[in-house]
RNA sequence: GGAGAUGUACCCAAGUGGCUGAAGGGUCCGGAUUCGAAAUCCGGUAGGUCGGUUCUGCCGGCGCUAGGGUUCAAAUCCCUACAUCUCCGCCA
């Protein structure tokens, strides 16, 4: 959400920001309504003080034996007129934050114009695609040959876009869980924590999920949850409402997590293999930062996630996402994309974004430089560390070996138990 | 799922319709005492948010878990929701 104050001391600035997303969104209605609202807010306190005021009188006059219904009955006609005035205010507030909520956020300056994903720039870049002395296999054949990935039982059982793990396929999964969980705790200092799966409505909303994606999103028949399609979703609203200290800050958590995304409008895109499903694993990395160094953070934050791709052996890029290609929330994000043979190209394996104050302001996340100073909102930041089942498609096509069996990387070995399967 | 209790500021806590935006503690800040400190004593502040403004201040609205309602007037009465605790039931 944007700062209604931003925009109306300087409209021209939001809508450049915008203009960069094609966004076309009602700031001037905006703009309009909040004129509105502050007029009659101001007619409505008016009254109110005098209310008040008079109001202290009644129980004085009253010992005083003094007749006091006529006072009482001017009250109850003040009183009408500002519960009339109210009512119309809190029309245009809702009016507003309906429009506020839809507003996407404005993109870094750093953050290139661009249509698609086309567009995104390249930052860098670890290791080598590998050449293969055969034709390498993609995850899916290699999953169903050696009997570790079962999409069609699941299929059977609930429905496509669901995968049985079995045998070492689900140890591999679980090891990597384990490993990216490790990694994060002990080496980057983040705090664990093991979130709830289902949220209700204003969470989503906090982390802007809602009201614009509600498509994309599982509800829970018969409740007010929604399934989270990310961690991000209750560890960023853990400290919603909250007034935090900045000497805490930053506040770094890793959550492991299953995920659950409708993927309404993905029809036929990545039908094969582990790559879009309806629930996958995630590890997933959230700062809570000071504004003044939020960006550094993200660099940091991008680099924890890397370090795990890092370890594993496994090629990658680093890119900048262009405007076109950026998430609602977010002012800038990186996305890092890992090598995977079968597609020929390197595909997404976390997303690291710093939403500024986007998300701290839709849920109410603060922090008081000093004990007297004005809280203000706090820059949330996140990211994948990475997303669980990518990675064990990356893992199986990326190590594979002609004989069929696929090696796992040194740093996985301790996990599984075992040095190839 | 059933029954009951509770929900007041940073923490504890008083308060059943009007002079209570909130007693009293604690915390915190300043001072006295002390070589210094502890203890003690004196004094002071009370969070947040939305408006206005002649803007490092001042004025006003809201605000006693949240949302509604009754009333000239609500922390106080009524309804709903949520959370916490206790007991019972069920259960990994």
């Amino acid at each position: 959400m944007l700062d209604i104050k931003l925009i109306r001391s300087n409209p021209d600035y939001v809508k450049e920001g915008l203009k960069k997303r094609n966004s076309k969104v009602g700031i001037d209605e905006i703009l309009k309504l909040d004129e509105e609202r502050r007029s009659l807010i101001a007619e409505s306190e008016q009254i109110k003080s005098k209310q008040n005021a008079d109001s202290k009188q009644i129980p004085i006059l009253k010992k005083e034996g003094k007749d006091v219904s006529a006072i009482m009955s001017e009250m109850k006609q003040l009183a009408e007129k500002t519960k009339l005035l109210d009512v119309q205010v809190k029309e245009i507030d809702d009016k507003i934050s309906a429009i506020l909520l839809t507003i996407p956020n404005i993109p870094n300056e750093k953050v290139v114009y661009g249509e698609s994903d086309e567009d995104n720039v390249e930052i860098r870049k670890y290791g080598e695609p590998r050449n293969f002395s055969f034709e390498p296999k993609p995850h899916w054949v290699i999953g169903e040959e050696k009997g570790i990935l079962d999409p069609s039982a699941a299929g059977k059982v609930t429905g496509t876009r669901f995968t049985f793990y079995k045998g070492m396929g689900a140890r591999l999964e679980r090891a990597i869980m384990n490993f990216m969980m490790d990694v994060h705790s002990n080496e980057h200092g983040y705090t664990e924590v093991l979130p709830p799966y289902m949220v209700h409505r204003n969470s989503m909303i906090g982390t802007g999920q809602l009201p614009k994606f509600e498509d994309d999103a599982f509800k829970v028949y018969g409740t007010d949850f929604f399934l989270i399609p990310t961690a991000e979703v209750p560890v960023t609203n853990y400290h919603r409402e909250e007034i935090l200290d900045a000497k805490d800050l930053p506040i770094k958590y890793c959550a492991y997590s299953a995920c659950f995304r409708a993927e309404a409008g993905s029809a036929g895109r990545d039908t094969r293999g582990l790559i879009r499903q309806h629930q996958f694993n995630k590890v997933e990395l959230v700062k809570f930062a000071d504004p003044k160094n939020s960006y550094e953070e993200l660099e940091s934050l991008t680099n924890d996630a890397e370090d795990i791709l890092k370890k594993l052996d496994l090629p990658y890029r680093v890119v900048r996402l262009c405007s076109g290609d950026l998430g609602f929330t977010s002012a800038m994000t990186y996305d890092i994309e890992v090598w995977m043979p079968s597609y020929g190209k390197y595909v997404e394996i976390s997303s690291c974004s710093n939403f500024e104050t986007f998300q701290a302001r839709r849920a109410g996340i603060k922090f008081k430089r000093n004990i007297n100073d004005k809280p203000e909102f706090v820059h949330t930041l996140n990211g994948s560390g990475l997303a669980v089942g990518r990675t064990t498609a990356a893992i199986l096509e990326n190590f594979q070996q002609e004989d069929g069996s696929v090696t796992i990387p040194e740093a996985l070995v301790k996990y599984m138990g075992t040095e190839k399967i």
